[in-house]
DNA sequence: ATGAAAGCGCTAACAG
DNA sequence: CTGTTAGCGCTTTCAT
């Protein structure tokens, strides 16, 4: 900027005030710089403009990882912002600190000081209200709280999976859970019990791990279950990246998918589809799920207390090739 | 940082060494220091202190928009990253500044000053070469030069293509192409025309359109291709957006993919398989791209400059549904 | 071993 | 209309 204000004759504060159109220069001389600006190519330093001032008109999306999740969920986002002349920064800051609990405290303070005008934080496991940044949760650990949400219907969405299993004849019905400390997992889970509940079938405690939402975490639980001695005949994964770790294991121990056993994901990432058999499979809707959380924070940092609201989107089951009748049936 | 400081009572110099890990900070100092942090979850400014400093350990992915392509890129780059110690930025900066060319030079220039020690590029269409930044570019338009570069074999991807169509027994056959200011568009359709030369088979320039890499943008000339009255058996779209688009604009005018027209997409992203019918498609090991890219700059970062190289991965076929042989055959 | 002070590139009063 | 000046939160000499 001290280039540019020499090469136009004038001082930087002057410079300052033509990038960010202030009033209180002349045309001349607003004229002068900017054709200084173009044949320098100068472009401003984000990050020195955003320590000095509070709007920098970057949105932050900050996961823990860029994940099948995340990345539909940016795509989302992507399409919404192109509108609104935001520009989209998205953090994935696990990499120090040790474990990865608290990422999203970590990313956000490191971030809001201001870097962005506000944040969409992606499956947060704990949100702690800040009210100095602007804030949407997707999916994240407690629920609804004092902070705009969006998420999916989660519970509905795992009773349509199980009750679909149940329709095909099983009775033995495996389930094996995401993170524990995700709200999220904890109601399909919920989902899962009462549709079993409803038509009367019992739970047996050992077809029922937890498999950290993740494809090699779920590796290990996965092959538990199907090497119990009385194994079940469908599997209902909390998400779809475990659905792709079962069929993987079943393969493994020998067992052939749909035929000897069923197996029903949650999420529908475009992975889903993909897998061998194609996974049957809950939908959420992740990329309107993001659209709509920049909906919102796009409110909320103009301003607008009413964006502080709880959207939940609908799921729906989409039946492919990975569940069947259950055998000898 | 004032406040952990007033809170340790030290100078704010003092908590900054502490943080840094830097010499002449007495242990009882430190651990105080120490404590007070993790006491009041004190996080440092990134941009702060990026401003001072020319170490942020966090690499910047720049792209246009989150899309599918740049989407399986970040996901390869995370599973890179997580053993580096690196953080990952991506941004996505098309917002303002009009036009969408050179969005690459101004997401560059408004990050690398530096809150990134280093940049992926993602289908820049300029790579000025600033060598005060360490930068990768994934499939530039000018192919190899100076700069660092990861890219697919094009060419024989797009011979394997249309190949595959010949092979089928078509010869009337439509080349859809992308953005051409793109290498991978230029060498995917000289690919394209290799192939129909060395089987002597013409190629008709009416049958030749600039799709754009985008489904929007490809709609148009997708259906002018199939509104030609001598119209095309099979269409070679250079990605699979553009094909999934010709998949869309043939069910529009009544025809069935593949039985009455075949079409070959590029890339396979997960959308390629999803689509109706899956599509037949040139796979571009497109996350292993984005992994590769961020070895290649942690290397450049670390000042060597053997990895300022030029990485070319293979292309295969992947017959899916949305192919099968030419009418009449 | 610690702190005072300068300054990274920029914006925002405030004077002139 | 334009320039001077004081920081934004941090790191880094350089004294003490």
């Amino acid at each position: 900027m001290t280039d540019v204000a020499r090469s136009a004759g004038v001082s930087v504060a002057t410079v300052s005030k033509v990038i960010n159109g202030r009033y209180g220069v002349a045309a001349a001389t607003s004229e002068r710089v900017q054709e200084v600006i173009s044949r320098l190519g100068y472009e401003s330093s984000l990050v020195a403009r955003s320590l000095r001032s509070s709007r920098t008109n970057v949105i932050g999306i900050l996961v823990a990882e860029f994940e099948p999740f995340s990345a539909e969920i940016l795509k989302g986002a992507s399409a919404a912002v192109a509108s609104t002349g935001y520009d989209l920064l998205a953090y994935s800051g696990t990499a120090h600190a040790g474990s990865d609990v608290g990422w999203e405290r970590r990313s956000l303070s490191r971030l809001s000081g201001t870097l962005i005008d506000g944040a969409v934080i992606v499956t947060p496991t704990v949100v702690e209200v800040r009210d100095d940044v602007p804030v949407v949760a997707i999916d994240p650990h407690e629920g609804p709280t004092g902070i705009a949400t969006v998420d999916a219907d989660n519970d509905a969405g795992a009773v349509l999976a199980t009750e679909h299993l149940i329709a095909l004849g099983h009775r033995r019905i495996a389930f094996l859970g995401g993170r524990t400390d995700l709200e999220s997992s904890r109601l399909r889970e919920e989902g899962f019990r009462s549709a079993m509940a409803a038509a009367g079938l019992p739970v047996d405690p050992r077809l029922v791990r937890v498999g950290g939402y993740r494809r090699e975490t779920a590796d290990r639980p996965a092959h538990e279950i199907l090497g119990l001695p009385d194994r079940p005949t469908a599997v209902f994964a909390a998400n779809d990246l475990m659905a792709i770790a079962t069929i993987d294991a079943a393969r493994d121990v020998g067992l052939r998918v749909p035929q000897d056993l069923s197996v029903v994901g949650f999420d529908d990432v475009p992975e889903a589809v993909a897998a061998t058999p194609p996974l049957t499979t809950v939908a959420q809707p992740i990329q309107q799920m993001g659209a709509e959380a920049v909906g919102l924070l796009v409110r909320l940092i103009a301003g607008d207390d009413a964006a502080r609201a709880h959207v939940r989107l609908p799921t729906r089951l989409v039946e492919r090739g990975s569940t069947a009748p259950a055998p000898g049936r």
